[in-house]
DNA sequence: CAGGCATATGCCTCAATAGGAATATATTGC
DNA sequence: GCAATATATTCCTATTGAGGCATATGCCTG
């Protein structure tokens, strides 16, 4: 089975990840999202498929494909060292992307 | 200049990075360190700092590569809407690598 | 079962790239 | 300047992989 970084080396193949990192698609949404013709699409996927990256469910004539983030821990792990490099500006970083994304609820908000 | 997601799909940069993540060294270091023949070490490393994620000094006869961790920050940011998936394990694996790590001063986030 | 939609696969070509071997460049000490 | 060491570069080859296009497979509905 590939690298995992192998794997993400590949552009459109991010963009399929980042997509499905918020909610499961079919081949159509990732194709009209992408504007890639769809044989590529099915490429990615079957390569992202045997790479552990992602799964498919079937749904009528369609297949849902959902992440797998399992392989991406690989990445993570390789990336832990240098984060002492980055100091301040990950603190920055985080706290962008503590605002992008649900933060831990700590209390309780009213809705 | 390539993406740095290109750049480390390659295990034998990967593993550069990596000594170099807690050194600086020389070329010679690192051929002996990865057992790679120099030319090869060369090469990766002149698709490393084209690529900005190293850069060297001279000393004497030997040239000292040392990290610039700047490009990985694309990386960390990418993978950041993944984290969410990984809960309880990621839990456990940050505990494992600050304890292997100087763990960085982790501010508590307040909000 | 026919026809249509969704997805997958096969085939081909092209470009990129890693690896090996030889050689070039630079620096030091004599 | 000459030899030795350290590093970089060039040339070649083989492999890999993405993209385009055509086609196959699968499922649904009438």
């Amino acid at each position: 089975m590939e690298s995992a970084f192998a794997i993400i080396a590949e552009p459109s193949r991010r963009a399929i990840l980042s997509l499905l990192a918020s909610a499961e698609r079919s081949v159509g949404d990732l194709e009209q999202a992408l504007q890639l013709p769809q044989p590529s699409v099915s490429k990615h996927l079957r390569v992202l498929r045997e790479a552990g990256l992602v799964e498919s469910r079937v749904d009528g004539q369609r297949r849902l494909y959902r992440i797998r983030p399992e392989p991406l821990m690989e990445v993570e792990a390789w990336l832990a060292p240098f984060r002492r490099y980055w100091s301040a500006q990950v603190d920055a970083l985080e706290r962008h992307l503590d605002r992008m994304n649900p933060p831990p609820r700590r209390k309780a908000k009213k809705r």
